[in-house]
DNA sequence: GCCAAACGATACAGATCGGTATACTTCTTC
DNA sequence: GAAGAAGTATACCGATCTGTATCGTTTGGC
């Protein structure tokens, strides 16, 4: 293994590893034990553990990030259509085997002190993440893209939460469907009525 | 203080630690030093900490629902009102400065294992929310009251994830208006159309 | 009022925690 | 090929973890 490659492997272990059994339970001697590393090699790369938390929720952060915008823009054109897709995306993860909820929901809930390094990390991810939303209800020419991006955001938290609990996909289907429907309901500038599905009866 | 009120003040006194720190940051130690007991007598009354955590979960479990059983009976008497009423009560959950997110998501992001108990117990009393869901939605004749029931407990779920983040109440008022659109929009049985607001148009 | 149970206080056990120190080896780079 | 950085292995540090043992004191029930 080259020696840049140690990092990259030793967050990918970490992560594996927070996922796995949460963050205070996972102890550094697992962590280099896994990754088949040296105690002072981990501490050669990271100052801390706290650091290392850190470190991996970055990476996971961008990884995600770029993998739902990879997602979307690949299944949808239609920028409205491109909202309701980041729940098949979310639906991918939550169908993963090592799906455990989301990390950075649990960082917080491990961390909860609102200064706290790792909570703001968290906190981070998930005003990216809704930044990301309401570009995409921007495009789709939403009357109130914030809003929007909020209540989408709101669905995702609501099935990863539900998934988290019962390990099945449905609660994203479930979220997804109760998206269609809002918004559907929504206004939108006159120039977004374009070759998709503008208007909807009551029959589903 | 009484011997049969030392366990009742163990499990406050760990309720209030668990939600501030949460369960692995939380110490034996500390609990119990804030409430004021010999280690002895903590081993006493519960075996492990594991089993600690489980009672402390049994009673908080009891607690939130019969508290939103009241809340929801005094604030609304027609059914379909009764299911809206029950953000009012998380709303006034999440308003109280002690509030962290919701503790059994916490319990089960800490203890991710499917067959341990603590994520039982997270699981169970999610279990049993809903089931007060549908019970709700059964009274307002809604045609599918479990699938309305899960719709609202995805609400609930995602307005708690995104108010442990941003630790305002904001979520929870959107969550609201989200579940009356979509309540609105729902098929009733004819004999539901009383005296409540059925019909709703599409201008809010 | 007696007795047993429960309490407080403290010390301790054994494991694990995050993190450091030391000494030796391997790799990269000039 | 020499030098220095980075790797491994191991021992260790002090703190903390859950849980137990000991012992004297308090308390409730008969």
């Amino acid at each position: 293994m080259r020696r840049s490659e140690i990092r990259d492997h030793l967050l990918e272990t970490a992560l594996r590893l927070f996922n796995q059994h949460g963050y205070h339970a996972t102890g550094i001697d697992l962590i280099i034990a896994e990754a088949g590393v040296a105690k002072t090699t981990l501490y050669r790369h990271f100052e801390t553990k706290e650091d290392l938390i850190l470190a991996a929720l970055e990476r996971r952060d961008e990884e995600d990030r770029n993998a739902m915008r990879a997602f979307v823009e690949q299944h949808a054109s239609d920028p409205a259509k491109r909202l309701l897709t980041t729940f098949d995306f979310l639906e991918a993860s939550v169908r993963d085997k090592q799906f455990r909820g989301c990390m950075f929901v649990s960082a917080a809930g491990e961390h909860k002190d609102t200064v706290n390094p790792v909570f703001r990390a968290a906190v981070m991810h998930k005003r990216l993440t809704i930044a990301y939303f309401e570009e995409l209800a921007h495009a789709a020419r939403f009357a109130e893209p914030k809003r929007i991006a909020n209540e989408i955001n709101l669905l995702h938290e609501g099935a990863m939460a539900v998934a988290q609990m019962t390990r099945i996909a449905e609660p994203v289907q479930q979220a997804k469907r109760m998206a269609g429907h809002l918004l559907a309901a929504e206004e939108r500038s006159p120039s977004a009525r374009g070759g998709d599905a503008g208007q909807r009866t009551q029959a589903s």
